[in-house]
This record gives C-alpha cells, sequence and structure tokens, in this order.
DNA sequence: TGTTAGCACTCACAACCATAGAGTGCTAAC
DNA sequence: GTTAGCACTCTATGGTTGTGAGTGCTAACA
C-alpha cells in the first residue's frame, strides 16, 4: 500500500492522539492541533481515502475516526519510528543488576516485574523449556533417622532438593559412599538413559543398601520431569484497569482470568514460533499481533507483542506483554528491546556449562 | 445490648437479605419475604428503633435499611451461627492433600489459592516468621573448576542452596573433608553464635583451605537472613471485581495495589496479636476486624477475618481474607477454620524436629 | 485540478422534566 | 401493642430538547 506523504501524516496524527487519548479524532482537531498547513475540509477529503483504504474507520456517521487494525498494522510495519530508551528507561534497567542467580525463576519473576513497570502493561514471561536435562550431580545430606535430604544438580543450572523418608535411613558414612556411587553412574545422563540394565548393576553395587536405590531413582525422575514442566510469571495485570477501553469491569475481568490460569497464560503465549537460533543464546525478533489478529477470542480487542528467547540452541522461552489494539507499540517494543538485552546478558554471564 | 426476639430476627433478615444482594432492604419486603406474621407497619417500628441503637442505617430517607459497621459487629458477636463445612467444601479440603513437602512456600501458596476458591474473597497468607533459625547441615557440592554449590538445611524444614563462585575450587575429595568440618562446628548453632573465637579455632582447622571459609560463612549468613525475612503469598484478588463495592474501579486499583505491595500486604495483616500457645502446633483464634474498626484507611470499607498460627512455640504466620463489610462471615469462618486445621494436618506431618 | 468555505445533516451527550415505585414516618382506629 | 392508611421523600427511568463535534456534499476559487 502506498500513501501519499500528507496522508501519512494525517494517519500518523489520528494513531498518535488515539493511543494518548482513547478519543475518536476529528478533521477539524486534527487541522487545529497538528499544524499541517491545510484545511479540515482537505482533511476530511483525505480521512475518506483513508476510511476507503480500511485504515480508519468511524463507530457512526458523525463520530471522529478510530484507527482500525488494518491501520495499526499498517502503521506498525511501515511508519513507526524505532525510539531509543529514555534516559529514565536506561537508568532504570542498569540499575536492574540482577547478579548470582542460581535459578531461573527468580531472574523470570524480576523480569516480568521491570517490563510491566516500564511499559504499564501487563507481563507474561514463560521459563525456557529444556527438554534434554541431564544430571550433574546428586548428593544424599543426612537428616535424622528417619528421613535423608536428596539435592540434584542439573546441567540448566537449577538445584532441587527434596526429603526422603525412609524406615532405616543410612548413617552419614554410607550415605557418602552412596552418594560416590549414584555419580559414578548417574553424571552426565538424561532420564531417558537409566535403563533396566543400568539399575541391574546399581543394585548389585548397593548390596545391603539396595532398598534405598528404587525410591531414590524415583524422586530423581520426579524432580526432572518436574523441572521439565515450564513455569510461567505475571506482573502489573493490574494495570489494565487503568485503560478505559476495560471500564467495563466484565471485560477486564476476562483477562485477570486467563492470568490466574497456566493454561490460558500459555494459549496467549501461543505455539512457539520458530526463532532465530544463534551460537549460545539468542534472541528471536519481536512480534506484533494487532487485535482481530490474535487466534484467541480473548484477545480479539487486545495486541500482543511478543519475543522468543533461546539458550544453547535449545531451550526457548517468550516474553510477552498485552495492552489494549491502541498501545504505545514504539514504546513497549523500545523497552522489551532493552529487557531481552538485559536478560541475555545475565543468561551469559550464568552459563555454568561452557 | 440486649434485643427482643422480634428484633433480632428483623436484624438477621436485614443483614442476610443484605450480603446476599447488596441492596437496601425495606419493611414491605422483610413482611413478604421472611414470614415473620407481623406486618410492614410493624416492621417500620422496630427497624426505626434498630435505626436508634446504630445497628442500621439508611443512606436516605425512604431508602431501604442497610447493616451498619455496628450491626454487623452484633451480628459476628451474638447472632452468627456457627455453620459446618458443606460436603462441597469438606471434599474440596479433602482432596486437597499436600504431602511430601519440604519447602514451606508450596504449602503456603496452595493454602491461599484453596482459601480463595473456596470463600470468594482474596487471601493473604503469611509465612512463619522463624526468628532463631540454627544450623541443621551443611554441604559443599562441586560443580566445575570455578564453582561449588552450598547446601544448607535449617531446624525450619527448609532448604536452600547458592552457587559459591571461587577462582581455584577444592576437589570432590578435599570439599568432602571441608563438609565435615563445617558440620563438626556449625550443627546446632544459630547465626549469632558464629562469633570470632570460633571462626578462629575453625581457619587453623582448614589449614591451606582457609581462604574459602570467610566466603562461605558470608554466604551462610546471608541465606539465613533471607530465610528470617518472612514471605508473603496471595490469591484471587481478582474476586474483588464481582462485588457490587468494587463497581467504581478506582476502588478495585486500590485493593490491586496493595495486593502487589509487600509492604501494604504486611501492613494488612497488621501488627502480630498475641496467639494462643499450645504444646507444638496452634492456632489462635480468628479474629474479625469490621469497617471502620480498621486502621488502614484502604480498609476502611471492608472486613479482614484472620488467623495466626504458631509453630513450635516460636514462629507465627498469618492467614487473612479480605471483603466488602457485607461479607460471609459465617460461611468464611467455617472455612477458614477448617484449612486451618487442615494446615496444622500438614505442619504436624511435616514436623522433622522432633 | 486541487483546495477551501459554507451548509445541511447526524449523532452522542448532558440537562431537564415527569412519572412510577419503593420506602418512610405519623396518626388514628382496632 | 398492632395495623391500615395517608402524605411525603427520594431514586430510577424514560422522553424531550439543546449543544457541540463531526461528517459529506457542493460550489467557488487559485
Amino acid at each position: 500500500m502506498l500513501l501519499n506523504d500528507r496522508k501519512l501524516k494525517i494517519l500518523q496524527a489520528i494513531i498518535t492522539d488515539y493511543i494518548e487519548t482513547a478519543e475518536p479524532i476529528g478533521s477539524r482537531t486534527i487541522a487545529k492541533k497538528y499544524g499541517l498547513g491545510i484545511s479540515s475540509a482537505t482533511i476530511r477529503n483525505e480521512m475518506s481515502d483513508l476510511e476507503d483504504l480500511g485504515l480508519i474507520s468511524q463507530l457512526h456517521t458523525s463520530s471522529g475516526r478510530v484507527p482500525s487494525g488494518k491501520g495499526y498494522r499498517f502503521y506498525v510495519d511501515s511508519m513507526m519510528q524505532r525510539r531509543s530508551l529514555t534516559a529514565d528507561e536506561a537508568l532504570f534497567l542498569q540499575r536492574m543488576i540482577i547478579d548470582n542467580i542460581n535459578q531461573t525463576e527468580f531472574m523470570m519473576q524480576e523480569t516480568a516485574k521491570a517490563l510491566a513497570r516500564l511499559t504499564n502493561y501487563p507481563t507474561i514471561v514463560s521459563e525456557p523449556n529444556t527438554k534434554k536435562i541431564t544430571i550433574k550431580h546428586v548428593q544424599l545430606i543426612p537428616l535424622d533417622e528417619k528421613s535423608i535430604l536428596l539435592v540434584l544438580v542439573t546441567d540448566n543450572k537449577t538445584v532441587k532438593n527434596q526429603v526422603v523418608n525412609l524406615n532405616d535411613a543410612p548413617g552419614y558414612e554410607m550415605l557418602t559412599h552412596l552418594t560416590g556411587l549414584l555419580n559414578n553412574h548417574l553424571a552426565g545422563l538424561s532420564i531417558r538413559e537409566i535403563n533396566r540394565e543400568l539399575i541391574d548393576k546399581m543394585l548389585a553395587e548397593f548390596g545391603a543398601q539396595a532398598h534405598v536405590l528404587m525410591p531414590l531413582l524415583g524422586i530423581i525422575a520426579d524432580m526432572i520431569q518436574a523441572e521439565d514442566d515450564v513455569r510461567v510469571f505475571t506482573s502489573g495485570v493490574k494495570n489494565i484497569l487503568a485503560f478505559p477501553e476495560f471500564a467495563d469491569i466484565r471485560k477486564a475481568e476476562i483477562i485477570f482470568q486467563a492470568f490466574e490460569d497456566r493454561e490460558s497464560l500459555f494459549a496467549i503465549l501461543g505455539a512457539p514460533t520458530t526463532a532465530i537460533h544463534s551460537k549460545a543464546v539468542d534472541f528471536g525478533g519481536i512480534q506484533i499481533v494487532i487485535g482481530e489478529e490474535n487466534n484467541l477470542d480473548l484477545l480479539k480487542n487486545c495486541s500482543l507483542i511478543k519475543a522468543n528467547y533461546t539458550i544453547d540452541n535449545q531451550s526457548t522461552g517468550c516474553i510477552a506483554l498485552i495492552g489494549p489494539m491502541r498501545m504505545d507499540y514504539a514504546q513497549a517494543v523500545s523497552v522489551l528491546s532493552g529487557i531481552l538485552q538485559n536478560l541475555q546478558h545475565v543468561i551469559t554471564a550464568l552459563d555454568l556449562s561452557q
């Protein structure tokens, strides 16, 4: 689609004004507020053309014009200026130094919070999905006569632990011995590689302590399984209450409902789109989905800005923010981009696997 | 305050009706809906008396009556029937079996969710505050050449871990040795008991590895410190959107704001009230704070139902739910009571310290 | 031919009014 | 002590009207 310069300026005025005020805008207002040097009548003619093109629409005759989904799409694709971070935003991100993190959970939650804070839109962040977790180290620790603690370190930088209740827990010396045996056999293996043959061999070596092996292996399997369940974090849902689009509480409730339910959140994030892979850590491009373009009814009146990111070319997470269709795309994209860089920096610093 | 039987019945009718409908109720409606065998005129006279007593009030002449804060207080103190759990509620709680939990976090979050689910009110649950944590076990685990994992088990059933980066990490054998030394000296101690004298003794024993001791002790102190920070969990904030009291989004926003801020949540839970202590685990009585009785402006139009619970006579947590003043006190109290029993059951089962 | 002024028209919104309905207090009768 | 009846009050609802912002169309102008 090709528009002449004047039409572009008028469309720009309509979109920026509507993003700011949420009020339909008329020809006279444009003529007065944005000094384009043409009369309102001329603007009316141009607006009529823009409406024929489907870029703007009016709720009824004699109301001002409002950008349509197609209009926002055109704006985002062809007109939007990539703005850089403001001084305040940059400062905020600089201060958000997350160091010494050994659990992704905290980092994800902080990322969601920061993004919501800076954009004033609700955010969703899903954890990287690591499907091929391998065991790095297992450690048994005595607690008391009837229980021991199992600590599992996996290759994706997370540590999990679980109390194991046994009728007759081995003593400290024996636990140290068993820890050695477990590590000899299990270190470096994924859950699928623990087969019958290996288990038989381990049972033989465990001797009198063989009865504790199966419970331990079962728990290890469960722990890895749980780790494979991708977690998802949200922040700032309440921000939608500030938008007139959600003045009707029923509409707000739908969003709140979705944000309380894990399944809905994954539905919003959508099927994992192909991300661009690079050396170790890479962030795919930022995608914008506007209004009706969304497959979910829930989001037909909203826009979604999201980006995938990958770690080690295998595990990919998603970071997204939701707003009304008239969201401030330029600001949201620049902040999201800044956050992604931040995340990349932290993940790279954390990367112990190299 | 003493009321005759007929006044009690009328007050009861007003309160139950208003809790259900949120609409002011008039004499004629009471006469028709609740067959008390007296005419609306008589009810009017009685209502006039109830208003003089401050138990009900009207928004303007010729509107129906609404219970006042004092009215709810009287109802809660003197009239409310302690109802037992419904079959559905009891079933739900039975199914909420939380077993094998070694972290309080999951349990607290689940408790908040269950309570919100059953009552449809927003809930807040704060973790037990354990001020005198002692070290139960310390374990050092090798990760790679430059980092080891420190696992700390404390006597309040929680396990924490932290990656420690060192320029030159000791090998597995050495770590096992150091783990033994650390446990010999630190097991059973609280953070205050780790003094200069003890550290000097440990430094001597660590020999060539003395340089790793101070970083480790520093991290242990930080971990205990973090554990001393009471966490707080919430659930179901969005439920307030269903109440006409919060039809004005500004009012809802105030509550949402408070629920996003840790400090506000603690302010809502209030200064810890004295809980009744018993043998090992005890739950103090359930307290109800109605409207103006709240110290926080934020809650002047709300009611708060809360209970403290204690573990081992020393650490006390709080569990609370918030609703409009016309909340269903009887239901909320019975469900809260059921949940508390559930929590007690789980905590007792978890108790490894005996 | 593109631009603009002018005009008639449309629609949302606020203000205004009348009416119906639900409630009250008061009084008098039972 | 209870109740029926009455006058009164206040809210909510619906219809009417005026205003303002917007439009499309037409004719005049550069």
